[in-house]
DNA sequence: CTGAAAGCGCTAACAC
DNA sequence: GTGTTAGCGCTTTCAG
């Protein structure tokens, strides 16, 4: 193996000091008044072997990594993988390499997660944080490393964050199936006391009170999404239960297995049941009936975290004050949810 | 900001060497016959500190990251992100750090990845190549980086890889439609020059011919696969050209598009087209009718994939011959493909 | 048993 | 204009 070549070795190579290489290619040639036939030989030199600085010493010497972190639930959930590759664009731009992970929200995951890039002195976390990680976000902030909460935050931490407003996003979906005269409307969501999904049923209760309605709820833990007695539940819920004419679910995942459920069960069931989803995804557009959903606004949240980052990144040390944005969903109408009569 | 305390200010606090410290963080106390004693003052400090070492550091010196790369076309695909889960599983318990990466088949982007991780030291990369990397990749293996390939790879580059028997599956798949009694079988793929496509073309095309049947194919180029006129394409060939009874989908995502045009133009056209796709999905299993996938055999691809590597990355230096797997991929039938007569 | 010191590759203050 | 050198935090050889 032939050594990858050092700043060293190329000084040695061009007669000259590592300093003097070191400053042409960081493109501080002119500033030090280094004479361009210099700084041309040097890079030939570098170009002609292709020499790559090693991003690890580099990173040891000026403790910066020009990394940053976007951790959430699930990467592969079209919301999130969305989101990931706008901010990407952004980042690179600006000299940032964005890194993902999942943390199947779970704590123990997202600690790890945390020491592990902590400990490889990324320069900021832009997270979408598990239940109990509270202590692992102050931690971090106490260091002074940036983070960037994201789709649900703490409420006492002050700490940045970007996030839509889900009460007004669910009360608008319940009001949309109440106009479409849809009056036993169901509400399936995770069991969780993470405020987006408390806020998604507070506007989903508020909207049906309001209307004189009778909330009807069915939580589902997290760690039993994916087991069998959660599609029996489900079913239980929709079709022998509460005589249900509509379900609301507040994650696309559970729209999943509900659609699953709902067509082992009996096909036709969506020709009279209403339904709307949280978060858009591709199959809403392809299943039949084709599925109304809440759409977040995915552009503009990848900016703005983005360039929430970026601002706490350039206002090194000194204390700036975390930015807290809330922007607004829509919602997609399709033919799940149109009046059924 | 309380700056991370370094090995050094704690042998400072200890009153002992910095070499002390590190062996006793390093588990190399007992063998280096330090006394219990000051293993144990060592371990309870750096505890109640809660020190993590600077990894980066660690890196410049030891020259290794014990990070992996697992570089795919799009790691929001469910095919990519399963294996990846499986790997990262089997990694961690190695002491190996998966990094994930989308390269969307694009050699440009595949060019700044690889760049971007060789120069942060990673330990070694498992990649499913785009058509043009092929320099790179003898680079990486020149410079006595492990590599494996994955999904396909470059005929003429002796390194190891581990892909299924493409070739086999489409043709099972091709013969599954005609024992189904259908005869007029499209085939739609990406236009590719890349083995995994070429070899699927193969097996469709010789099942056809070896009955006696005439291929009928239609090729996207893979830039267009999102655009509007594809969808026109896709229409025409599917439903106004050549008089199909059922098709045959090289991808998943050409499947998702397919349905997603037959959907807008004429949903009973299901009840008498056969389908058949490569890649399970989710979506397959709630479409209606559900759609007949060639499963590959996600665990073993995974589990092959890291063998693999960690063999690499164990024979140090040592000059390994590659290793090449071949696995097989399953049917698995749903109503999609079933006689409709 | 423990400590001193070299050095991984790079940056940048300082010297000349 | 260019070179010398300290040091980022760590591992590990060698000395005692």
């Amino acid at each position: 193996m032939k050594k990858r070549p050092s700043l060293k070795d190329i000084a040695k190579k061009l007669n000259v000091s590592v300093t003097t290489v070191s400053f042409v290619l960081n493109g501080k040639g002119k500033e030090k008044k280094i004479s361009d036939e210099l700084i041309k030989k040097v890079i030939d030199y570098t170009d002609s072997i292709n020499y790559r600085p090693n991003k690890v010493a580099q990173s040891l010497r000026t403790g910066k990594t020009n990394i940053l972190v976007f951790m959430v639930e699930d990467i592969s959930n079209y919301f999130f993988s969305k989101i990931a590759r706008i901010m990407e664009d952004i980042a690179y731009d600006k000299g940032y390499k964005v890194l993902f992970c999942s943390n199947e929200n779970e704590d123990e995951r997202s600690k790890e997660l945390i020491q592990l890039f902590s400990e490889r002195q990324v320069d900021g976390f832009i997270i979408s944080p598990s239940p109990g990680i509270q202590n692992e976000i102050e931690s971090l902030i106490e260091n002074k490393i940036p983070v960037v909460l994201f789709d649900r935050y703490f409420e006492d931490l002050d700490v940045s964050h970007v996030i839509i407003d889900n009460e007004d996003a669910s009360s608008k979906a319940t009001k949309h199936l109440i106009d479409n005269d849809f009056s036993r409307i169901g509400f399936i969501t995770i069991e969780s006391s993470q405020n987006q999904m408390t806020n998604r049923e507070k506007g989903y209760v508020d909207a049906m009170k309001s209307a004189g309605l009778e909330p009807l709820i069915l939580k589902i833990p997290f760690e039993k999404i994916h087991k069998e007695e959660t599609k029996l539940e489900i079913r239980k819920f929709i079709i022998e239960g509460q005589e249900l004419d509509s379900v609301f679910f507040s994650t696309n995942y559970l729209t999943r297995t509900a659609l699953e459920v709902i067509k082992e069960t009996d096909q036709t069931l969506l020709e009279k049941l209403g339904v709307v989803t949280f978060d858009d995804n591709e199959l809403f557009r392809i299943n039949t009936p084709t599925i109304t959903a809440v759409s977040q606004p995915l552009q503009e949240l990848g900016e703005s975290l983005m360039n929430t980052m970026l601002n706490l990144l350039n206002s090194k040390a000194e204390n700036l004050k975390p930015t807290k944005s809330v922007l607004k969903a829509s919602l997609i109408v399709r033919n799940s949810s149109i009046n059924k009569n």
